[in-house]
DNA sequence: GCCGTTTTCGGCCCGACTGTTTTCAGTCG
């Protein structure tokens, strides 16, 4: 079992007990065990079980809590208090702005036990009369519900992933079997690399159609249903995913077509004519048209600009030369300086890394005060002497604070080789607040990079609504680089804002916000969006060699002098 | 339930903000 997983097992045993009023203190040793657990630098599973309770927070009770779920995948006493409690209000856990608190009153008080019951009480204003309740905490769990409603269904790209990716070399086996030369390719969403992915869509050309469309249902991995023109299966999840199986000759047609969103996809015949295409370059090319890479055909500008042979050239994740906003145990990281440095230099190749810790106003991820931030400059100074040529910046994650100020003052701030900005508290911001929140920070000197612009999580949380334009404009004066978070459930600046920003002039960096050394892997999905939202490399920070970009950090510090 | 003792019991414990209060509880990162 992995750390992760008992990390959220004991979450989930603190949360129910909190439901059910249990010792406080209690409670929160097992909390404060889970946050624990999550920061582990090693996987539990191979620690000897006598040594499980000699680590911080963790004592007897947790240990063998632990061990026999690192034995036997379950935990009693889990197991027991789920029965006590109604699966909807277990649900409710799920749902963003209530904590524990709330819903054992809507749960005792109110006696609501599922989130159709809640949805449908807070239509009829009946939140409102239980104590700590008000309009406004009743219209917040009404957003969130449908929110949370919204996302069923619907995975994140990297969940998505691993299962695509055996289901296909699963799927390969079998039909080799059954059609030795057939073809078969992801299409839909998952092709076009969406952060959010509906259905999985796979493309079968088959030169013994008959027999592949006959089998197709003994395929094991899914328990596929025949529907009109595909075949259909849902996972235990409730994951859905396509099969359509076509003729071999007409493999390729039918793969763009089930690629492309329906605008893009007849806008291109439409220019191409009836075939036949060889393969999709041949679509492209009778269309007119330059070959539209699989990420760009969303319908958005990518046929005009193919039209003029204006494509840019996608980045591509060998084109990164560096990484820039990562934590280390400075602050909320698993991992140490050092041995971040070591990762990027030695597994990734890499030329740089950029050091963002947290600013002091995040105490609850050990931020940095004023000396701290010394004594970390300190350590990559030696360690800068002793990876060289390899170096490490000194950057800093410094929080946007309510009024848009930063963290520090500027005698600090100027002591950094680039400063990444970014909001972590007051989420709940109308437009205009949000917007003079960000624009402030942005025209503060010290503002290298603006870090994740809206905060959201994706099918999870919305980010607070900003005026993008205002913020991408005020990023082009201000010379003010925006973060791609690469991190799968953020993927924020959203690529829809990409072309807008790059218009302006403004450099995009794909920062993976890595905690951990595994972290970094994340940029692999901030390239996905990156190429969706038409970046190139040379307008991509962290693509810049370590020469370039120690110039572009020595003219931006220059520049506020 | 953990921790740390002046060792077997008592203390544990971030700060800002919001919405609900009329002095504070719940939630968040």
């Amino acid at each position: 079992m992995e750390n992760k997983t008992i990390a959220r097992t004991l979450r989930l045993l603190s949360q129910l007990m909190e439901l059910h009023n249990e010792n406080p203190f209690k409670i929160k040793s097992i909390a404060n065990a889970y946050f624990k657990v999550d920061k582990l630098p090693f996987a539990l599973r191979d620690k000897p079980i006598e040594e499980i309770d000699q680590i911080e927070g963790i004592g007897k009770g947790l240990a063998s809590k632990i061990i026999e779920l690192l034995q036997t995948g379950e935990l009693k006493e889990l197991e027991d208090i789920i029965q006590k409690t109604p699966a909807g209000v277990v649900e409710m856990l799920a749902i963003k702005g209530i904590g524990p608190k709330k819903i054992s009153i809507i749960w005792h008080t109110l006696h609501i036990e599922s989130i159709g019951e809640l949805y449908y009480a807070c239509n009829e204003n009946r939140l409102i009369e239980a104590k700590g309740f008000g309009l406004k905490t009743q219209e917040e769990i009404k957003n969130a519900i449908e929110f949370k409603l919204a996302a069923n269904g619907r995975f994140l790209y990297a969940q998505v992933e691993g299962f695509a990716s055996t289901l296909f070399t699963q799927l390969s086996a079998w039909l080799v079997k059954i059609d030795h030369d057939a073809l078969m390719g992801f299409a839909g969403q998952y092709r076009r690399a969406c952060e959010i992915i509906d259905e999985l869509d796979i493309v079968i050309g088959a030169e013994h159609l008959e027999a592949v469309i006959e089998n197709m249902t003994s395929f094991s991995p899914l328990s596929l249903i025949q529907a009109e023109d595909c075949f259909i299966a849902t996972t235990e999840a409730g994951f859905r995913i396509r099969l359509y199986v076509v003729e071999k000759t007409a493999f390729y047609l039918e793969w763009f077509k089930l690629t492309g969103n329906p605008g893009h996809v007849k806008k291109v015949l439409n220019l191409a004519g009836n075939g036949p295409f060889m393969n999709e370059r041949d679509i492209y090319s009778q269309a007119g048209l330059a070959f539209i890479e699989p990420e760009l055909r969303e319908d958005f500008d990518e046929i005009e600009l193919a039209k003029h042979n204006n494509l840019p050239t996608l980045i591509q994740y060998e084109d990164l030369k560096g990484s820039l906003h990562n934590h280390s145990t400075w602050s909320d990281g698993v991992h140490t300086l050092e041995q971040m440095a070591l990762y990027c230099k030695e597994q990734l190749n890499l030329q740089y890394l950029g050091i963002c810790d947290h600013s002091k106003t995040a105490v609850y991820a050990k931020g940095l005060n004023e000396q701290r931030v010394f004594g970390q400059h300190q350590e990559i100074d030696a360690l800068n002497q002793k990876l060289a040529p390899f170096k490490i910046f000194k950057g800093i994650e410094s929080d946007i604070l309510s009024d848009g100020s930063l963290d520090y003052s500027d005698d600090i701030l100027k002591t950094f080789d680039f400063v990444v900005a970014s909001v972590h508290s007051n989420l709940r911001m109308d437009e205009a607040k949000a917007t003079a929140r960000l624009l402030k920070a942005i025209e503060n000197p010290y503002t290298t990079i603006l870090g994740h612009p809206t905060g959201r999580l994706l099918l999870s949380r919305a980010g607070y609504p900003i005026d993008y334009k205002k913020i991408i404009d005020a990023c082009a004066a201000n010379q003010v680089v925006i973060e791609i978070n690469a991190n799968p459930l953020r993927l924020d600046l959203d690529w829809r804002w990409h072309r807008y920003a790059l218009e302006k002039g403004v450099l995009l960096s794909v920062n993976p916000d890595a905690h951990r050394m595994e972290g970094f892997n994340d940029m692999q999905y901030g390239i996905l969006v990156a190429r969706k939202g038409g970046l190139s490399a040379d307008k991509c920070l962290n693509a810049f060699t370590l020469d370039q970009i120690n110039e572009y950090f020595e003219s931006k510090k220059a520049r506020k002098l």
